[in-house]
DNA sequence: AAGGTCGTCAACCGCCGTGAC
DNA sequence: CGTCACGGCGGTTGACGACCT
């Protein structure tokens, strides 16, 4: 028994809205406030679907929506966050404050994987060669310009996204055994917020010891698990990443697809890094409005010299710190640090 | 000038997660 | 635990204007 679709009632609107429709739905969610978009049309006297009135007030009439072109600052964050997290489209909006997702996903679509394209047909290297891959074959069906004639809409099953936890998580963990063939997460995997204490996300777990010094109470796994889990848990110590964490250190950590940038601004040097990642972060507060504190062992060449990174408090060579303030909506401000420790040397 | 092609983007569709019951 | 309503998401479509031949 499937669900009524939204709306198969005959009679009503569909198409481009009318100025006057436009006004309608302003006046009334301005006088009652945004939900209940079922009853919202027969309420307000619109003869459109519920769903229909929430797309056109969330992409289009809302007052704090952006217009204009996208800024090239924009559309740096875009592909960088297109990068990390795939198509989700919504997440990236999330950053790009009066930007909808809708305008997003178009702006990738008609412009942004065409550049993509043509880079990487002038035979550069791109950062995630499974993310784009799918890209690339529409773009080359389409010969990379044109509109494609689709068959009838068919959900397709979706990998991309998983194939970027994979390769991020592999990134930041080459120990990772997983693959994108063998990790298929549910979508409820994927969700960003996830009450405290629990530990479900198996794409976006990061696993090191548990830094019981800090505050990491109620993000290191819970005993709510099977036995395995706990175990794995007790030993591992996984930590458990928020969307918003992920994005905003993906971005920090792999801004262009290699090197640590931030590790370069921070010693003042411009050279070229490469580096692995162990991925052991420590400790985090998750809520909102508290300071984040994030670390992580990370060994960077600079040219061809190894340096080992670890995280702070270690003795080692080096340490470094970053720190995230969630500024709430899952916007993220952060702190950058490095400095290498004196009986390294 | 006219018809064809292409690019853009608003809008729609189906699926899914969540919470209430 | 199952069902349902609701809201959100990402993929896709098609109208329309710009450009090309």
């Amino acid at each position: 028994m499937g669900r009524a679709p939204c709306c198969e009632n005959l009679g009503l609107k569909r198409g481009r809205w009318t100025a006057e429709e436009d006004e309608i739905l302003t006046n009334y969610i301005h006088a009652n406030g945004e939900g209940s978009w079922r009853t919202l049309p027969k309420n307000a006297g619109l003869l459109r679907c519920g769903k229909s009135c929430r797309l056109r007030w969330i992409n289009y009439l809302r007052e704090d929506l952006k217009r204009g072109n996208i800024t090239a600052e924009e559309e740096e964050t875009i592909v960088n966050l297109r990068s990390a997290l795939g198509n989700r489209w919504s997440l990236i909006a999330g950053h790009l404050p009066g930007r909808t997702d809708n305008e997003i996903k178009n702006y990738w679509n008609t412009h942004l994987s065409r550049k993509l394209y043509n880079f990487n047909k002038a035979g550069n290297e791109v950062p995630f060669p499974s993310v784009m891959a799918a890209d690339h074959q529409r773009m080359r069906r389409s010969g990379g310009r044109g509109r494609e004639r689709r068959p009838a809409m068919k959900r397709q099953k979706k990998t991309t996204t998983n194939n970027i936890n994979v390769e991020f998580m592999s990134l930041l963990n080459p120990e990772s055994t997983a693959t994108s063939d063998v990790v298929e997460p549910s979508k409820s995997e994927e969700k960003p917020r996830l009450p405290a204490g629990s530990c479900l996300d198996n794409t976006m777990r990061m696993f090191g010891p548990c830094d019981e010094g800090k505050s990491s109470v109620g993000l290191c796994p819970n005993n709510k698990g099977s036995a395995t889990e706990k175990r794995e848990s007790e030993s591992m110590g996984p930590y458990e990443w928020l969307d918003g964490e992920m994005t905003r250190l993906s971005y920090i950590l792999n801004p262009s697809g290699n090197g640590v940038v931030g590790v370069n601004e921070a010693l003042g040097t411009e050279k070229e890094t490469t580096s692995e990642r162990e991925g052991s972060v420590l400790s985090s507060n998750a809520a909102d409005g508290e300071l984040h504190n994030c670390s992580s062992s990370i060994t960077s060449a600079f040219d061809d010299e190894w340096i080992d990174w670890n995280w702070v408090g270690g003795v080692d060579q080096c340490h470094h710190q970053w720190e995230l303030w969630n500024e709430g909506d899952n916007t993220f401000s952060c702190l950058w640090g490095a400095e290498k420790d004196e009986e390294a040397d």
